[in-house]
DNA sequence: AGCGTGATCTTT
DNA sequence: AAGATCACGCTG
């Protein structure tokens, strides 16, 4: 299948969410390594009424990539522990990514199982923090784009309506009603949530 | 159900 | 300067 091209992403940000769902998100590492995954859930965060978004208070040196142009890539740091995948979407300087929180591993799975230091299919990224770990990205990926041969997401058929379930967004307190999480339905590979 | 872990943001 | 929060994951 082909690469999404600029403008897959220059769509409404919730739009995006859902049309994401069931591409190939490819990372290229040296050593002619080839990493592919699925994308199975993810959430939109978008702009100023938004409270749980980063950018919702303005621009800061964090969310700063927020405001770039579709396509990026957004990632950061938190609880310590964890990095989170974000796509960038809406025009440049107004903010807006939607969350990748669960592939469905694809290709490289031993690579992956090293990452995560687990044989489980299952567990390798059923979760924000861990597909970024299955992933191996981190801070230095912040800002990237996914138009050159490191990163990039292939096309794949859109999914039927029926197959995409809705929900509230997982692990946020403000701004918790928006039903802004999208996700395939009765793939194993969704995050263990209370929201269904 | 409880806690680790550290950057970021808010409040003093 | 100190305190709270946090788009989580793991153990128990």
């Amino acid at each position: 299948m082909e690469r999404l091209e600029k403008q897959f992403y220059e769509t409404p940000t919730l739009e995006l969410a859902e049309k994401l769902l069931g591409k190939i998100f490819v990372r290229m590492l040296p050593g002619n390594i080839r990493l592919k995954g699925r994308i199975v859930e993810t959430e939109a965060y978008l702009g100023l009424q938004d409270e749980a978004c980063h950018a919702w208070r303005g621009k800061t040196a964090r969310n700063q990539i927020m405001f770039q142009a579709p396509g990026t890539m957004y990632v950061y740091f938190t609880y310590g522990n964890h990095y989170m995948l974000n796509i960038v979407s809406e025009p440049e300087n107004s903010a807006g990514a939607v969350l990748v929180r669960a592939m469905e591993p694809v290709e490289g799975v031993q690579f992956m199982q090293k990452q995560r230091g687990t044989d489980i299919f299952t567990n390798l990224m059923s979760g924000p923090g861990k597909l970024t770990q299955a992933l191996a990205i981190d801070g230095s990926c912040n800002g990237k784009e996914l138009f050159d041969d490191e990163f990039f997401i292939e096309n794949a058929s859109p999914l039927p309506k029926e197959m995409i379930g809705t929900s509230i967004r997982v692990g946020i307190s403000r701004s918790r009603e928006l039903p802004w999480r999208k996700f395939i339905r009765n793939n194993p590979h969704v995050s263990k949530s209370k929201v269904t």
